[in-house]
DNA sequence: GACATATAACTGACTGGTCAGTTATATATT
DNA sequence: AATATATAACTGACCAGTCAGTTATATGTC
Protein backbone atom coordinates (compact mmCIF):
# COMPACT_ATOMS: atom_id res chain seq x y z
CA UNK A 1 0.00 0.00 0.00
CA UNK A 2 2.61 2.41 1.40
CA UNK A 3 5.13 1.28 -1.83
CA UNK A 4 6.98 4.14 -2.78
CA UNK A 5 8.38 3.00 -5.86
CA UNK A 6 5.72 2.35 -8.72
CA UNK A 7 4.15 -0.74 -9.82
CA UNK A 8 5.24 -0.40 -13.13
CA UNK A 9 8.73 1.12 -13.66
CA UNK A 10 7.65 3.55 -17.09
CA UNK A 11 11.30 2.90 -18.68
CA UNK A 12 10.60 -0.69 -19.45
CA UNK A 13 6.60 -0.79 -19.22
CA UNK A 14 4.65 -3.59 -21.78
CA UNK A 15 1.33 -2.18 -22.89
CA UNK A 16 -0.73 -4.66 -21.11
CA UNK A 17 -1.97 -5.03 -24.73
CA UNK A 18 -1.20 -4.04 -28.18
CA UNK A 19 -3.48 -3.73 -31.02
CA UNK A 20 -2.88 -5.91 -34.13
CA UNK A 21 -6.25 -6.31 -35.83
CA UNK A 22 -4.88 -7.97 -38.76
CA UNK A 23 -3.28 -10.92 -36.82
CA UNK A 24 -5.87 -11.52 -34.81
CA UNK A 25 -8.05 -13.90 -36.15
CA UNK A 26 -5.50 -16.34 -37.50
CA UNK A 27 -3.90 -16.26 -33.96
CA UNK A 28 -7.46 -16.99 -32.44
CA UNK A 29 -8.33 -19.44 -35.15
CA UNK A 30 -4.59 -21.41 -34.47
CA UNK A 31 -5.37 -21.64 -30.67
CA UNK A 32 -9.03 -22.66 -31.29
CA UNK A 33 -7.51 -25.48 -33.45
CA UNK A 34 -5.11 -26.56 -30.55
CA UNK A 35 -7.86 -26.73 -27.79
CA UNK A 36 -10.66 -28.31 -30.25
CA UNK A 37 -8.56 -30.82 -31.27
CA UNK A 38 -7.01 -31.21 -27.22
CA UNK A 39 -10.74 -31.27 -25.92
CA UNK A 40 -13.26 -31.35 -28.81
CA UNK A 41 -15.52 -28.84 -29.37
CA UNK A 42 -18.18 -28.41 -26.33
CA UNK A 43 -15.54 -28.85 -23.94
CA UNK A 44 -13.42 -25.97 -24.98
CA UNK A 45 -14.34 -22.50 -23.36
CA UNK A 46 -14.03 -19.59 -24.93
CA UNK A 47 -11.72 -18.10 -22.33
CA UNK A 48 -9.60 -21.15 -22.80
CA UNK A 49 -9.18 -20.15 -26.70
CA UNK A 50 -8.60 -16.40 -25.44
CA UNK A 51 -6.17 -16.95 -22.98
CA UNK A 52 -4.28 -19.21 -25.49
CA UNK A 53 -4.64 -16.81 -28.43
CA UNK A 54 -3.34 -14.00 -25.81
CA UNK A 55 -6.10 -11.71 -25.87
CA UNK A 56 -9.92 -11.85 -23.68
CA UNK A 57 -12.77 -13.54 -24.64
CA UNK A 58 -14.86 -10.20 -25.54
CA UNK A 59 -12.12 -9.66 -27.93
CA UNK A 60 -12.87 -12.95 -29.82
CA UNK A 61 -16.10 -11.60 -30.25
CA UNK A 62 -14.85 -8.38 -32.04
CA UNK A 63 -13.52 -10.96 -35.31
CA UNK A 64 -16.13 -13.99 -34.73
CA UNK A 65 -19.79 -13.40 -34.15
CA UNK A 66 -20.16 -17.10 -32.12
CA UNK A 67 -18.19 -20.05 -30.95
CA UNK A 68 -20.05 -22.07 -33.72
CA UNK A 69 -18.45 -19.37 -36.36
CA UNK A 70 -14.82 -19.80 -35.30
CA UNK A 71 -15.20 -24.00 -36.17
CA UNK A 72 -16.55 -22.50 -39.54
CA UNK A 73 -13.55 -20.20 -40.02
CA UNK A 74 -11.61 -23.03 -39.24
CA UNK A 75 -12.35 -25.08 -42.23
CA UNK A 76 -12.42 -22.40 -44.92
CA UNK A 77 -8.79 -21.48 -43.60
CA UNK A 78 -7.76 -25.33 -43.00
CA UNK A 79 -9.36 -27.21 -45.68
CA UNK A 80 -11.20 -25.87 -48.12
CA UNK A 81 -8.22 -24.69 -49.89
CA UNK A 82 -6.21 -28.15 -49.75
CA UNK A 83 -9.58 -29.82 -51.22
CA UNK A 84 -9.22 -27.53 -54.31
CA UNK A 85 -5.46 -28.38 -54.75
CA UNK A 86 -6.60 -32.08 -54.48
CA UNK A 87 -9.36 -31.66 -57.35
CA UNK A 88 -6.61 -29.84 -60.09
CA UNK A 89 -4.91 -33.41 -59.56
CA UNK A 90 -7.49 -34.67 -61.09
CA UNK A 91 -8.33 -32.49 -63.73
CA UNK A 92 -4.53 -32.76 -64.69
CA UNK A 93 -5.10 -35.05 -67.76
CA UNK A 94 -0.86 -35.49 -68.16
CA UNK A 95 -1.01 -37.58 -65.73
CA UNK A 96 -1.27 -41.19 -65.50
CA UNK A 97 -4.60 -42.22 -63.53
CA UNK A 98 -2.49 -44.61 -60.97
CA UNK A 99 -0.07 -41.83 -60.01
CA UNK A 100 -2.64 -39.17 -60.17
CA UNK A 101 -4.64 -41.09 -57.57
CA UNK A 102 -1.04 -41.76 -55.37
CA UNK A 103 -0.32 -37.98 -55.61
CA UNK A 104 -4.16 -37.20 -55.13
CA UNK A 105 -3.46 -39.37 -51.30
CA UNK A 106 0.07 -37.93 -50.78
CA UNK A 107 -1.37 -34.48 -50.94
CA UNK A 108 -4.30 -35.39 -49.01
CA UNK A 109 -2.14 -37.20 -46.58
CA UNK A 110 0.61 -34.26 -46.33
CA UNK A 111 -2.53 -31.52 -45.60
CA UNK A 112 -2.86 -34.02 -42.42
CA UNK A 113 0.72 -34.34 -40.90
CA UNK A 114 -0.45 -31.80 -38.86
CA UNK A 115 -2.52 -34.70 -36.68
CA UNK A 116 -4.92 -31.35 -35.25
CA UNK A 117 -6.14 -31.45 -38.27
CA UNK A 118 -8.29 -34.20 -38.28
CA UNK A 119 -10.17 -32.74 -35.26
CA UNK A 120 -11.80 -31.03 -37.85
CA UNK A 121 -13.75 -34.30 -39.58
CA UNK A 122 -14.15 -35.28 -35.88
CA UNK A 123 -15.94 -32.29 -34.89
CA UNK A 124 -18.24 -31.91 -37.60
CA UNK A 125 -19.26 -35.99 -37.49
CA UNK A 126 -20.03 -35.73 -33.80
CA UNK A 127 -21.69 -32.00 -34.11
CA UNK A 128 -23.71 -32.48 -37.12
CA UNK A 129 -27.11 -32.73 -35.31
CA UNK A 130 -26.68 -29.52 -33.55
CA UNK A 131 -25.31 -28.01 -36.88
CA UNK A 132 -27.23 -29.73 -39.34
CA UNK A 133 -25.95 -26.45 -42.39
CA UNK A 134 -22.10 -26.69 -41.11
CA UNK A 135 -22.72 -29.93 -41.46
CA UNK A 136 -24.12 -29.67 -45.18
CA UNK A 137 -21.98 -27.58 -46.15
CA UNK A 138 -18.83 -29.32 -45.14
CA UNK A 139 -20.59 -32.74 -46.97
CA UNK A 140 -20.64 -30.13 -50.32
CA UNK A 141 -17.80 -28.23 -50.17
CA UNK A 142 -15.45 -31.34 -49.05
CA UNK A 143 -16.72 -34.70 -49.46
CA UNK A 144 -18.48 -34.77 -52.42
CA UNK A 145 -15.90 -32.34 -54.21
CA UNK A 146 -13.11 -35.36 -52.93
CA UNK A 147 -15.34 -38.09 -54.36
CA UNK A 148 -15.71 -36.29 -57.67
CA UNK A 149 -12.31 -35.63 -58.42
CA UNK A 150 -11.67 -39.84 -57.99
CA UNK A 151 -14.23 -40.14 -59.48
CA UNK A 152 -12.52 -39.13 -62.89
CA UNK A 153 -9.13 -40.65 -61.99
CA UNK A 154 -10.62 -43.54 -61.52
CA UNK A 155 -12.78 -43.70 -65.34
CA UNK A 156 -9.62 -42.69 -66.70
CA UNK A 157 -8.18 -45.68 -65.20
CA UNK A 158 -10.71 -47.78 -66.33
CA UNK A 159 -11.12 -46.28 -70.25
CA UNK A 160 -7.39 -47.22 -70.07
CA UNK A 161 -8.00 -50.68 -69.14
CA UNK A 162 -5.78 -50.45 -66.29
CA UNK A 163 -8.90 -50.71 -63.52
CA UNK A 164 -11.75 -53.00 -63.43
CA UNK A 165 -14.87 -51.76 -64.38
CA UNK A 166 -15.54 -51.29 -60.34
CA UNK A 167 -17.61 -49.16 -59.00
CA UNK A 168 -16.50 -45.60 -58.78
CA UNK A 169 -18.06 -44.34 -55.61
CA UNK A 170 -17.70 -47.55 -54.09
CA UNK A 171 -13.91 -47.97 -54.62
CA UNK A 172 -13.64 -43.70 -53.52
CA UNK A 173 -15.08 -44.54 -49.70
CA UNK A 174 -12.79 -48.00 -50.07
CA UNK A 175 -9.63 -45.84 -50.75
CA UNK A 176 -9.77 -42.95 -48.16
CA UNK A 177 -12.32 -43.95 -45.46
CA UNK A 178 -9.23 -46.20 -44.07
CA UNK A 179 -7.00 -43.57 -43.92
CA UNK A 180 -9.87 -41.34 -42.62
CA UNK A 181 -10.67 -43.73 -39.81
CA UNK A 182 -7.34 -44.34 -38.86
CA UNK A 183 -6.26 -40.66 -37.83
CA UNK A 184 -9.51 -40.35 -35.79
CA UNK A 185 -8.27 -43.80 -34.12
CA UNK A 186 -5.39 -42.47 -33.51
CA UNK A 187 -6.54 -39.27 -31.97
CA UNK A 188 -9.18 -40.66 -30.27
CA UNK A 189 -7.32 -44.01 -28.41
CA UNK A 190 -3.27 -42.97 -27.76
CA UNK A 191 -2.51 -46.72 -28.94
CA UNK A 192 1.10 -46.58 -27.39
CA UNK A 193 2.55 -49.58 -28.72
CA UNK A 194 1.64 -50.53 -32.54
CA UNK A 195 3.12 -47.63 -33.99
CA UNK A 196 3.56 -48.18 -37.27
CA UNK A 197 4.11 -44.70 -38.89
CA UNK A 198 1.12 -43.34 -40.53
CA UNK A 199 2.93 -42.73 -44.06
CA UNK A 200 4.01 -46.61 -43.64
CA UNK A 201 0.06 -47.87 -43.19
CA UNK A 202 -0.95 -45.19 -45.45
CA UNK A 203 1.23 -46.87 -48.30
CA UNK A 204 -0.15 -50.51 -47.37
CA UNK A 205 -3.23 -49.23 -47.67
CA UNK A 206 -3.06 -47.66 -51.22
CA UNK A 207 -1.33 -50.94 -52.64
CA UNK A 208 -4.09 -53.19 -51.51
CA UNK A 209 -6.66 -50.66 -52.60
CA UNK A 210 -4.87 -51.19 -56.13
CA UNK A 211 -4.57 -54.79 -55.61
CA UNK A 212 -8.71 -54.33 -55.37
CA UNK A 213 -9.07 -52.58 -58.54
CA UNK A 214 -6.48 -53.14 -60.68
CA UNK A 215 -6.75 -55.27 -63.83
CA UNK A 216 -3.73 -57.26 -63.49
CA UNK A 217 -2.10 -58.39 -60.12
CA UNK A 218 0.17 -55.56 -58.70
CA UNK A 219 2.84 -56.28 -56.77
CA UNK A 220 3.76 -54.26 -54.13
CA UNK A 221 6.32 -51.85 -55.03
CA UNK A 222 8.76 -50.19 -52.89
CA UNK A 223 10.57 -47.39 -53.72
CA UNK A 224 9.36 -46.08 -56.51
CA UNK A 225 8.94 -42.65 -55.15
CA UNK A 226 9.74 -39.61 -57.15
CA UNK B 1 -62.43 -25.71 -4.48
CA UNK B 2 -65.92 -26.65 -4.09
CA UNK B 3 -66.49 -29.07 -6.66
CA UNK B 4 -68.86 -31.85 -5.24
CA UNK B 5 -68.09 -33.98 -7.47
CA UNK B 6 -64.41 -36.13 -6.63
CA UNK B 7 -61.79 -34.92 -8.40
CA UNK B 8 -60.23 -38.53 -9.01
CA UNK B 9 -63.05 -40.98 -9.75
CA UNK B 10 -61.91 -43.71 -7.54
CA UNK B 11 -63.43 -46.42 -9.75
CA UNK B 12 -60.39 -45.60 -12.57
CA UNK B 13 -58.06 -43.81 -10.84
CA UNK B 14 -54.76 -44.78 -12.17
CA UNK B 15 -51.34 -44.66 -10.19
CA UNK B 16 -49.38 -41.34 -10.95
CA UNK B 17 -46.80 -43.79 -11.43
CA UNK B 18 -45.88 -47.09 -10.90
CA UNK B 19 -42.94 -49.56 -9.57
CA UNK B 20 -40.79 -51.34 -12.08
CA UNK B 21 -37.56 -51.38 -10.91
CA UNK B 22 -36.55 -54.28 -13.10
CA UNK B 23 -37.76 -53.03 -16.11
CA UNK B 24 -36.39 -49.03 -15.42
CA UNK B 25 -32.71 -49.96 -16.44
CA UNK B 26 -33.33 -50.80 -19.66
CA UNK B 27 -36.33 -48.55 -20.08
CA UNK B 28 -33.57 -45.63 -19.81
CA UNK B 29 -30.93 -47.38 -21.82
CA UNK B 30 -33.77 -47.68 -24.52
CA UNK B 31 -34.70 -43.99 -24.31
CA UNK B 32 -31.28 -42.79 -23.87
CA UNK B 33 -29.84 -44.52 -27.01
CA UNK B 34 -33.06 -42.92 -28.90
CA UNK B 35 -31.73 -39.65 -27.97
CA UNK B 36 -28.28 -39.75 -27.83
CA UNK B 37 -28.56 -41.18 -32.09
CA UNK B 38 -30.67 -37.99 -32.79
CA UNK B 39 -29.08 -35.21 -30.67
CA UNK B 40 -25.07 -36.35 -29.59
CA UNK B 41 -24.08 -36.93 -26.14
CA UNK B 42 -23.37 -33.17 -24.98
CA UNK B 43 -27.05 -31.73 -26.58
CA UNK B 44 -28.99 -34.70 -24.70
CA UNK B 45 -30.32 -33.83 -21.10
CA UNK B 46 -30.65 -36.40 -18.31
CA UNK B 47 -34.19 -34.30 -18.20
CA UNK B 48 -35.33 -35.71 -21.24
CA UNK B 49 -34.02 -39.00 -20.92
CA UNK B 50 -36.56 -39.44 -18.25
CA UNK B 51 -39.32 -37.62 -19.90
CA UNK B 52 -38.72 -40.23 -22.69
CA UNK B 53 -38.65 -43.17 -20.29
CA UNK B 54 -41.40 -42.16 -18.64
CA UNK B 55 -40.05 -41.11 -15.03
CA UNK B 56 -38.23 -38.50 -12.89
CA UNK B 57 -34.86 -37.28 -13.61
CA UNK B 58 -34.04 -37.88 -9.88
CA UNK B 59 -35.03 -41.71 -10.92
CA UNK B 60 -32.66 -42.55 -13.29
CA UNK B 61 -30.24 -41.69 -10.54
CA UNK B 62 -31.17 -44.58 -8.69
CA UNK B 63 -30.24 -47.47 -11.53
CA UNK B 64 -27.35 -44.99 -13.17
CA UNK B 65 -24.62 -43.24 -11.09
CA UNK B 66 -24.22 -40.72 -13.58
CA UNK B 67 -24.93 -39.31 -17.15
CA UNK B 68 -21.46 -40.95 -18.41
CA UNK B 69 -22.50 -43.98 -16.72
CA UNK B 70 -25.57 -44.18 -19.12
CA UNK B 71 -23.62 -44.30 -21.88
CA UNK B 72 -21.14 -46.94 -20.65
CA UNK B 73 -24.25 -49.14 -19.74
CA UNK B 74 -25.06 -48.74 -23.50
CA UNK B 75 -21.59 -50.07 -24.22
CA UNK B 76 -22.19 -53.06 -22.35
CA UNK B 77 -25.10 -53.64 -22.86
CA UNK B 78 -25.42 -53.43 -26.93
CA UNK B 79 -21.67 -53.83 -28.35
CA UNK B 80 -20.09 -56.17 -26.28
CA UNK B 81 -22.16 -59.14 -26.87
CA UNK B 82 -21.88 -58.51 -30.57
CA UNK B 83 -18.46 -58.48 -30.58
CA UNK B 84 -18.26 -61.75 -28.33
CA UNK B 85 -20.54 -63.10 -31.43
CA UNK B 86 -18.03 -62.04 -34.04
CA UNK B 87 -14.55 -63.85 -32.03
CA UNK B 88 -16.48 -67.36 -32.51
CA UNK B 89 -16.99 -66.86 -36.15
CA UNK B 90 -13.31 -66.40 -36.33
CA UNK B 91 -12.62 -69.35 -33.90
CA UNK B 92 -14.44 -71.77 -35.60
CA UNK B 93 -12.47 -73.72 -37.49
CA UNK B 94 -15.05 -76.10 -39.83
CA UNK B 95 -15.33 -72.74 -41.95
CA UNK B 96 -13.10 -71.83 -44.92
CA UNK B 97 -11.51 -68.42 -44.60
CA UNK B 98 -13.62 -66.41 -46.93
CA UNK B 99 -17.32 -67.76 -45.88
CA UNK B 100 -15.83 -66.57 -42.02
CA UNK B 101 -15.10 -63.33 -43.31
CA UNK B 102 -18.25 -62.96 -45.22
CA UNK B 103 -20.19 -64.35 -41.99
CA UNK B 104 -18.40 -61.76 -39.61
CA UNK B 105 -19.40 -59.14 -41.99
CA UNK B 106 -22.84 -59.75 -42.42
CA UNK B 107 -22.34 -60.40 -38.54
CA UNK B 108 -21.43 -56.97 -37.73
CA UNK B 109 -23.64 -55.22 -40.23
CA UNK B 110 -26.71 -57.26 -38.76
CA UNK B 111 -26.05 -55.67 -35.82
CA UNK B 112 -25.83 -52.18 -37.30
CA UNK B 113 -29.11 -52.71 -38.80
CA UNK B 114 -30.40 -50.35 -35.83
CA UNK B 115 -29.47 -47.38 -37.51
CA UNK B 116 -29.05 -46.13 -33.61
CA UNK B 117 -25.89 -48.07 -33.25
CA UNK B 118 -23.18 -46.19 -34.62
CA UNK B 119 -24.28 -43.51 -32.57
CA UNK B 120 -22.01 -45.32 -29.78
CA UNK B 121 -18.62 -45.44 -31.95
CA UNK B 122 -19.11 -42.14 -33.27
CA UNK B 123 -19.68 -40.80 -29.44
CA UNK B 124 -16.87 -42.53 -28.19
CA UNK B 125 -14.91 -41.04 -31.20
CA UNK B 126 -15.54 -37.73 -30.61
CA UNK B 127 -16.08 -37.67 -26.40
CA UNK B 128 -12.67 -39.51 -26.21
CA UNK B 129 -10.83 -36.72 -24.71
CA UNK B 130 -13.46 -36.16 -22.00
CA UNK B 131 -13.46 -39.43 -21.22
CA UNK B 132 -9.82 -41.24 -21.95
CA UNK B 133 -11.08 -44.72 -19.31
CA UNK B 134 -14.42 -45.21 -21.64
CA UNK B 135 -12.42 -44.78 -24.74
CA UNK B 136 -10.14 -47.41 -23.54
CA UNK B 137 -12.59 -49.92 -22.44
CA UNK B 138 -13.77 -49.25 -25.89
CA UNK B 139 -10.95 -49.80 -27.60
CA UNK B 140 -9.84 -52.75 -25.85
CA UNK B 141 -12.88 -54.45 -25.89
CA UNK B 142 -14.57 -53.53 -29.03
CA UNK B 143 -11.99 -52.75 -31.57
CA UNK B 144 -8.88 -54.50 -30.78
CA UNK B 145 -10.77 -57.84 -29.91
CA UNK B 146 -12.25 -56.82 -33.88
CA UNK B 147 -8.66 -57.25 -35.18
CA UNK B 148 -7.97 -60.16 -33.27
CA UNK B 149 -10.99 -61.87 -34.63
CA UNK B 150 -10.08 -60.56 -38.15
CA UNK B 151 -6.69 -61.57 -37.87
CA UNK B 152 -6.91 -65.39 -37.01
CA UNK B 153 -9.36 -65.58 -40.02
CA UNK B 154 -6.82 -63.62 -42.75
CA UNK B 155 -4.12 -65.43 -41.72
CA UNK B 156 -5.96 -68.76 -42.08
CA UNK B 157 -6.62 -67.76 -45.79
CA UNK B 158 -3.02 -66.81 -45.86
CA UNK B 159 -2.21 -70.16 -44.96
CA UNK B 160 -4.31 -72.14 -47.51
CA UNK B 161 -2.96 -69.98 -50.21
CA UNK B 162 -6.50 -67.95 -50.66
CA UNK B 163 -4.77 -64.98 -49.98
CA UNK B 164 -1.78 -63.23 -50.64
CA UNK B 165 0.70 -62.77 -47.62
CA UNK B 166 -0.52 -59.37 -46.75
CA UNK B 167 -0.60 -57.58 -43.41
CA UNK B 168 -3.24 -58.82 -41.68
CA UNK B 169 -3.35 -55.64 -39.44
CA UNK B 170 -3.50 -53.54 -42.48
CA UNK B 171 -6.39 -55.68 -44.19
CA UNK B 172 -8.32 -55.71 -41.08
CA UNK B 173 -8.96 -52.05 -41.13
CA UNK B 174 -8.58 -51.75 -44.89
CA UNK B 175 -11.94 -54.22 -44.76
CA UNK B 176 -13.44 -52.56 -41.39
CA UNK B 177 -13.12 -48.70 -42.48
CA UNK B 178 -15.25 -48.44 -44.96
CA UNK B 179 -18.07 -49.95 -43.38
CA UNK B 180 -17.90 -48.17 -39.81
CA UNK B 181 -17.17 -44.83 -42.02
CA UNK B 182 -19.65 -44.94 -44.21
CA UNK B 183 -22.56 -45.54 -41.38
CA UNK B 184 -21.28 -42.75 -39.41
CA UNK B 185 -21.69 -40.43 -42.80
CA UNK B 186 -24.54 -41.29 -43.49
CA UNK B 187 -25.73 -40.50 -39.91
CA UNK B 188 -24.18 -37.07 -39.59
CA UNK B 189 -25.35 -35.86 -42.96
CA UNK B 190 -28.40 -37.40 -44.42
CA UNK B 191 -27.73 -37.20 -48.02
CA UNK B 192 -31.14 -38.07 -49.47
CA UNK B 193 -29.72 -39.02 -53.11
CA UNK B 194 -27.25 -41.41 -53.73
CA UNK B 195 -29.28 -43.77 -51.83
CA UNK B 196 -27.87 -47.03 -52.40
CA UNK B 197 -28.78 -49.52 -49.61
CA UNK B 198 -26.46 -49.90 -47.25
CA UNK B 199 -26.29 -53.68 -47.39
CA UNK B 200 -25.74 -53.40 -51.88
CA UNK B 201 -23.03 -51.20 -50.49
CA UNK B 202 -21.14 -53.28 -47.70
CA UNK B 203 -20.98 -56.26 -50.67
CA UNK B 204 -19.34 -54.11 -53.03
CA UNK B 205 -16.89 -53.13 -50.43
CA UNK B 206 -16.36 -56.60 -49.61
CA UNK B 207 -15.94 -57.83 -53.30
CA UNK B 208 -13.34 -55.09 -53.63
CA UNK B 209 -11.38 -56.02 -50.09
CA UNK B 210 -11.45 -59.68 -51.68
CA UNK B 211 -9.88 -58.83 -54.48
CA UNK B 212 -7.14 -56.88 -53.12
CA UNK B 213 -6.06 -59.73 -51.00
CA UNK B 214 -6.87 -62.73 -53.13
CA UNK B 215 -3.64 -64.32 -54.58
CA UNK B 216 -6.25 -64.77 -58.00
CA UNK B 217 -8.46 -62.58 -59.45
CA UNK B 218 -12.02 -62.66 -57.78
CA UNK B 219 -14.68 -62.39 -60.20
CA UNK B 220 -17.67 -60.25 -58.23
CA UNK B 221 -20.29 -62.82 -58.19
CA UNK B 222 -23.89 -62.51 -57.20
CA UNK B 223 -26.53 -65.02 -55.05
CA UNK B 224 -23.53 -67.75 -53.50
CA UNK B 225 -25.66 -66.36 -50.26
CA UNK B 226 -26.88 -69.72 -48.20
C1' DG C 1 -60.20 -59.74 4.49
C1' DA C 2 -59.40 -55.24 6.74
C1' DC C 3 -56.24 -52.32 8.50
C1' DA C 4 -51.59 -50.72 10.21
C1' DT C 5 -46.76 -50.31 9.35
C1' DA C 6 -42.42 -50.49 6.85
C1' DT C 7 -39.74 -49.78 3.00
C1' DA C 8 -38.71 -49.44 -1.84
C1' DA C 9 -39.59 -46.53 -5.78
C1' DC C 10 -40.32 -42.28 -7.24
C1' DT C 11 -41.00 -37.03 -7.68
C1' DG C 12 -40.60 -31.76 -7.70
C1' DA C 13 -38.07 -28.21 -6.46
C1' DC C 14 -33.66 -26.70 -5.66
C1' DT C 15 -28.46 -25.82 -5.89
C1' DG C 16 -24.01 -24.97 -7.40
C1' DG C 17 -21.44 -24.37 -11.07
C1' DT C 18 -20.41 -23.49 -15.93
C1' DC C 19 -20.20 -20.81 -19.87
C1' DA C 20 -21.62 -18.16 -24.24
C1' DG C 21 -22.41 -13.82 -25.08
C1' DT C 22 -22.99 -8.49 -23.52
C1' DT C 23 -21.98 -4.06 -21.49
C1' DA C 24 -19.45 -0.45 -19.42
C1' DT C 25 -15.03 1.19 -19.23
C1' DA C 26 -10.10 1.65 -20.06
C1' DT C 27 -6.01 1.97 -22.96
C1' DA C 28 -3.51 2.27 -27.21
C1' DT C 29 -2.92 4.55 -31.71
C1' DT C 30 -3.41 8.25 -35.08
C1' DA D 1 -9.22 14.62 -29.23
C1' DA D 2 -11.17 11.06 -31.68
C1' DT D 3 -11.42 6.42 -32.74
C1' DA D 4 -10.30 1.67 -32.81
C1' DT D 5 -9.14 -2.01 -29.97
C1' DA D 6 -9.15 -4.28 -25.94
C1' DT D 7 -10.64 -5.74 -21.18
C1' DA D 8 -13.05 -6.81 -16.64
C1' DA D 9 -17.12 -7.43 -14.80
C1' DC D 10 -21.48 -8.91 -15.49
C1' DT D 11 -25.90 -11.47 -17.08
C1' DG D 12 -28.95 -15.04 -18.27
C1' DA D 13 -29.65 -19.58 -19.50
C1' DC D 14 -28.64 -24.10 -18.96
C1' DC D 15 -28.07 -28.45 -16.70
C1' DA D 16 -26.00 -32.47 -13.88
C1' DG D 17 -26.71 -33.96 -9.71
C1' DT D 18 -29.08 -33.70 -4.75
C1' DC D 19 -32.54 -33.95 -1.24
C1' DA D 20 -36.68 -33.64 1.46
C1' DG D 21 -40.75 -35.32 0.99
C1' DT D 22 -44.60 -38.32 -1.40
C1' DT D 23 -46.74 -42.46 -3.24
C1' DA D 24 -47.00 -47.28 -4.35
C1' DT D 25 -46.55 -51.78 -2.82
C1' DA D 26 -45.11 -55.55 0.23
C1' DT D 27 -45.40 -57.54 4.72
C1' DG D 28 -47.21 -58.25 9.10
C1' DT D 29 -51.16 -58.35 12.59
C1' DC D 30 -55.70 -59.20 14.09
Amino acid sequence: MMNSSPDIDVATAQPRWTRKPDARPEEVLEAALNLFAQNGFAATRMDDIAKAAGLSKAAIYLYFPSKDDVFKALIETRVVKIRTQMSAIADDKSVDPISGLREFVRLWAASNADSRMVAIPRIVLSESARFPDLADYYHKTVISQTQVALKTLLEAGITQGLFRPIDTKVAAKALMSPMLFEMLRRQAFTDDHDEVPLTTLFEAFFNLFLNGISSTIVLTSQGTDT
